[in-house]
Formats: C-alpha cells, structure tokens, sequence
DNA sequence: GATATTGCTACATATATTGTAGCATGTATG
DNA sequence: CATACATGCTACAATATATGTAGCAATATC
C-alpha cells in the first residue's frame, strides 16, 4: 500500500478543493510530521536521533513521515543525514513563532486549570 | 473511552517533556485540527457549516477535534455556533502566513513535478 | 402538528500509529 | 580477517483514530 502524498493542485483527502493550505494542512496534520520539522531546523540529522528526539515515534511511522516530507520538498537527505530544504527552512521560520506563542497559551492554560 | 487532551506541562504522546510546542504540534497534529482553527478565522460557524467547509470530516471526529480545541482554550461555542476564542484568533495570526507560504511551496512542487 | 435545520451520538469499517523484533549494510577495533 | 557496534531501515501484530452512514432529540418555521 503506498503512501497518499498530498500533491499541489490536488484533491486531498476529501477535500476536493485542492487548495495549497489545505495540502500543507493535510501533510503537517499527520502525526510527527510538524515535530520532525521542528526537530530539524537545528540542523541534519541521522535517522536513530531523530528517532529519540521524538520520543515515542516508530521506525515506521518515521520513516513513512520522512518520506512524505522528501516527496513534498521540505526535507531532503544530506551528507549527515535528514535535514531541512531551503522550503523546509522557510516552512519552519513560519513555525517558529508558535514556539513562544505557545509558551504564552501553555502558561495561560495551566492559570485555568489552577482556578 | 475519553479523549487524551494535552495539557501544559505534562508529557504528551510518550514526549515525556512536556515541551508547550510539542503540546500544541500533539494538538494540531490531530487530523483536521489545524482546518477548523482556518475556517472558524472569517467567523463563527454552526457544526453542521464546519462539517460542509471541512469537506469529509465525520461528525465523530469533527466533535472530538472541537471539544480538543476548546478544553485546550482556541475556541469556544457562542451565539452563532463555535468560534476562535482570543487565543485561537492569535494563534491564527501565526498561522495566517502560512496561506500564503502554501501556494509558492505548491507552485515549486508542479514546476518540479512537471519536470 | 408537519417539516426542516441543527447538533450531535452510534456503530461498523477502514486506515494510521505504536511497539517490538530483527536484518542488512557500513565502519571501527583487535 | 573477525567480531563488535552503529545506522537505516522493514515486518508484523496490537491498538488507536478516522471515515461514512444512519438516525435521534431538540429547537425553530410554517
């Protein structure tokens, strides 16, 4: 059974529209696949320490998200090995304000909960 | 069965960090998550205008994204159906450019699929 | 009081993810 | 050369999640 990958233009999913944040929705709503990013934007990695670096992921499923992400141009594999394209770099300067935002949201979160 | 909601501070999914961003990638991750937050950003909407804009999302899980999203404090249900909370209307704005970052990456991806 | 709309729940089926084992290849070490 | 270890996977069973369809209870509309 081969993998869906989201094509650009393409349906994807149900969603008949195709439309490309629908696309990018679909690939980085799938599991791991935006702490893989995340995880690579310090720099290439080996296959085993992305694997411990996020956590709990399977071989499998790691291997499946590695896929997809090289299919879709934002990770590649180097010399040292997964790291992100210039797209994937891209990508992640348009994820990184969520890791102080979601400091922000965590703190708030937990004030709720205390109450 | 209930549903695991992350929560600040504590492991989530075997990250036995409990890193806010990796709360929240858990979060968004989850299919369809990150399309409602996209929809509900022109305005409120009822569940069953949610259902038709995110084109196949079941109902089942339509309902166990928004009771994720509003435990998690990114949306709440209001006069008019479920809407973005103040929170989940900041969260946007950092993923708003995202929409636009989406169509150059999908043109990338045709030009070299045309290849 | 009949009809329509909305917000779901139920449930069977299909798909995705986890967790563990382990193999093939490459490189370093005796 | 042998053997030991790391790396990049694949296989596969068990479990969790998502889909798709049906339909019900509550409210609004005629």
């Amino acid at each position: 059974m081969s993998v869906k990958i989201p094509k650009a233009g393409e349906p994807v999913r149900g969603s008949t529209s195709g439309k490309p944040i629908m696309v990018l929705f679909d690939l980085l709503g799938r599991r791991w696949a935006l702490g893989i990013v995340w995880n690579l934007s310090t720099g290439p990695q080996t296959f085993r320490a992305l694997q411990s670096n996020c956590a709990s992921v399977s071989p499998t499923v790691l291997n499946t998200r590695l896929k997809e992400l090289r299919e879709c141009g934002i990770v590649m594999k180097g010399e040292n090995g997964y790291e992100l394209t210039a797209e994937g770099d891209e990508l992640f300067t348009y994820l990184q304000p969520l890791g102080h935002w979601s400091q922000t949201w965590s703190h708030a979160a937990k004030l709720k909960e205390d109450q």
